[in-house]
DNA sequence: GCAAAAGTGTTCTAGGTACACCCATGT
DNA sequence: ACATGGGTGTACCTAGAACACTTTTGC
């Protein structure tokens, strides 16, 4: 049954490079290896396909495994298999990314030995298998997502201030934002709401607070 | 060696869109299938991913047994995984699209009992498979890619007409393009070149012939 | 001379960019 | 009163869209 067809079979898996924003960065989690190959070294959060398992399904459940956040932005981002990008045997890994919004995470105890941690997108250990192309593509793709849809809003609370929204852009893009313009653009696109309320935040005026309009929703702009 | 990992291991194959140009439509090859499971149905061509094989390898090597033609425009498009796509064993399938120049296709001779076939985007006879979705999605990623690149390049052969290449786009597109706006987009880009020759093919004044400047590459414009 | 595709410029419009000042608050 | 981020409008510029006539050939 398992080998119904007279084919090799490799082993698949997949892996997501969660990425979400925190102390104005732009992060990923990453899990520290407990076993050979790579022991100890750090890789992408990710494991092996079940059979009767989909493949996006495989990956959200890493990604809840991880975050514990389900309802989040996932996409397949690219299928990685070099013949040796592991050591042991054939493994093929679909990459898939995630967006987590800043709030809403609840990283799992390390109470399962396992060391796990975000870690500045600019600042990375070195990564275990091919890792470091996957996280490079997974950044590239976010970029110019950021930049033909409103992917961005995907890493928003329930309610933000402009301000914030712009912080995300500039984090991310990492090239300032010019207020005005980045404002004008934002609302005409018409995806999100002011709610009518505002956060006092420091010593000074207090920012409006919006809303996503449709929270689930990516669109496409230009 | 085979089972190094502890983990079920699913078959896996590379499938090929391979799009041409033909007869002032866009045209995909399909190959009936000679045995079970959807024994004579039309499918993509396709075929198990060797222990050892790249990836893009496998695609590469379906192509080229197809259609005889190497060092054309190969990407992968996406990954289907969904547990039942193949009514056998579980069968995860890397997609790949590829462009063919009208110009440079040597079909193999149907010498090999197989039947294989240049269909009608617009016309295609029931699928294997998922392979329907395959195709849609490969004709979206083409029409979204010609309008944000230098794709359409691909498809022409060594020396060709801006009346040609203009026919391209409508084609895929599916609308009519104005001419003198078309020309001048094209001509800034900056892709092509005047051979400084011509063509007569016609009741007609002669066309001037381009060539693409850097055949293999496909430039991302705006 | 007529049919058929090739070739060619200008005007208009919309979206993007650049840019500087007042506002509401906490200390 | 002052420091801090929030909020607002106009002028300019550039890229894309709309649009019609002349040229060269074969028959």
């Amino acid at each position: 049954m398992a080998h119904a067809y007279e084919h090799p079979h490799p082993a698949v898996t997949t892996d997501v490079v969660i990425f979400t924003l925190a102390a104005d960065s732009l992060k990923v989690l990453l899990v520290r290896r407990a076993h050979l190959p790579f022991q100890n070294q750090w890789a992408l959060p990710g494991g092996f396909v079940e059979i009767g398992e989909d493949l996006e399904v495989c990956a959200l459940r890493e990604l809840e495994e991880e975050t514990g956040v389900t309802g989040v932005f996932l996409e397949q981002l690219y299928t990685f298999g070099a013949p040796r990008r592991d050591p042991r045997e054939r493994v093929i890994t679909v990459a898939y990314y995630a967006l987590v919004p800043m709030d809403r995470l609840h990283l799992r105890a390390a109470g399962d030995a396992r060391e796990v941690a975000w870690f500045r997108c600019d600042a990375l250990p070195e990564l275990a298998f091919d890792h470091a192309d996957i996280v490079r593509m997974a950044q590239q793709r976010l970029c110019a997502k950021l930049q033909y849809s409103t992917l961005a809003l995907q890493f928003m609370p329930d309610r933000f201030t402009l301000g914030e929204l712009q912080r995300v852009y500039e984090i991310i893009l990492g090239e300032p934002q010019d207020k005005r313009n980045f404002r004008k653009r934002m609302l005409a696109y018409d995806c999100i709401e002011d709610t009518g309320t505002e956060r006092r935040n420091g010593n000074h005026r207090p920012a409006r607070l919006y809303t996503v309009k449709s929270p689930g929703e990516v669109r496409i702009i230009r």
